[in-house]
DNA sequence: TTCCTTATTGCAGTTAACTGCAATAAGGAT
DNA sequence: ATCCTTATTGCAGTTAACTGCAATAAGGAA
């Protein structure tokens, strides 16, 4: 019916159980238009679905991080956030003040290429969180 | 007297105090083999300062970490390690397992150097988490 | 030394993330 | 349609990380 049909029919593809907590979540990831938190996703997911529990939500998106469909946003401050793997892309996050700025994958795709041969590891293709200062917070 | 002295002289010239709590945790970092994590650190700390409290190691950590002489490691779980800023590098993460992999950083070298001059960030130049599958687990 | 300013700590309480286990329900088989 | 297996959820409780505020003490000034 919605949206997020094509990502439902991977999950159950690769033998996942289809919810209506996961339906939910997926669709409102997909059209998020930013990185989401547990505690937003929750709050919105619980709108439809009146029973639904944070402990489902943290553990709906650890599962689709784990399946590839949504990454985890690390802003260094053991707070998470997610959102649907979609545009290739990477993080530089201020210590300071917390902006982040977006990063095209292409631009580490030689590193990435560089480590997977040295190492034999399968890196997940996006969003590395890099920190640092920005321009704004360097003048201290 | 100990190992440390160089650390704390670092930071009483940029304006910090010097206090117990701070030079045990630095003695700690700066003998430990490995990253540790806070609880660690307190359970290590607590010998030679019984009085002191976790939410000082978890500050005192952070702030290490602010002002360069440690650094944070992402493992993915929300559960942080802290180790002493020396040699500059880098970890492949694998997401299943949790075996990690040292990269020497002038292998992202030019990386970084390319994301700060297209954006003006001065990146911390160490310490990132890449994560991906272990060559062991991707039989999977 | 003693005093003074204020950075740092400890305390108490909160929020975020995680875990074990029993109840539920997805989806394949009959 | 009904049953069955077991993946997934909700519940209750735990652990890790964080925060506001008053008490303490580092280190510069007198
Ligand atoms: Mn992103
Ligand atoms: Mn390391
Ligand atoms: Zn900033
Ligand atoms: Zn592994």
């Amino acid at each position: 019916m919605s949206c997020e049909v094509n990502l439902t029919n991977q999950l159950r593809e690769r033998g996942f159980r289809i919810t209506p907590q996961r339906s939910v979540i997926l669709h409102i990831l997909g059209h998020a238009k930013a990185h989401l938190t547990p505690a937003e996703v929750y709050q919105q997911a619980s709108i439809s679905l009146p029973g639904l529990t944070e402990t489902t939500v943290y553990r709906t998106l650890e599962f689709l991080a784990q399946t590839g469909l949504a990454q985890t946003v690390f802003n260094g401050k053991s707070k998470y956030a997610y959102e649907i793997s979609g545009y290739a892309h990477h993080h530089l996050v201020c210590r300071q003040c917390g902006t982040e700025v977006e990063i095209p994958h292409v631009k580490a795709e030689a590193l990435f290429k560089e480590l997977q041969e040295s190492t034999g590891f399968q890196l997940m293709q996006n969003h590395i969180s890099f920190f640092g200062l920005c321009p704004v917070c360097q003048e201290d």
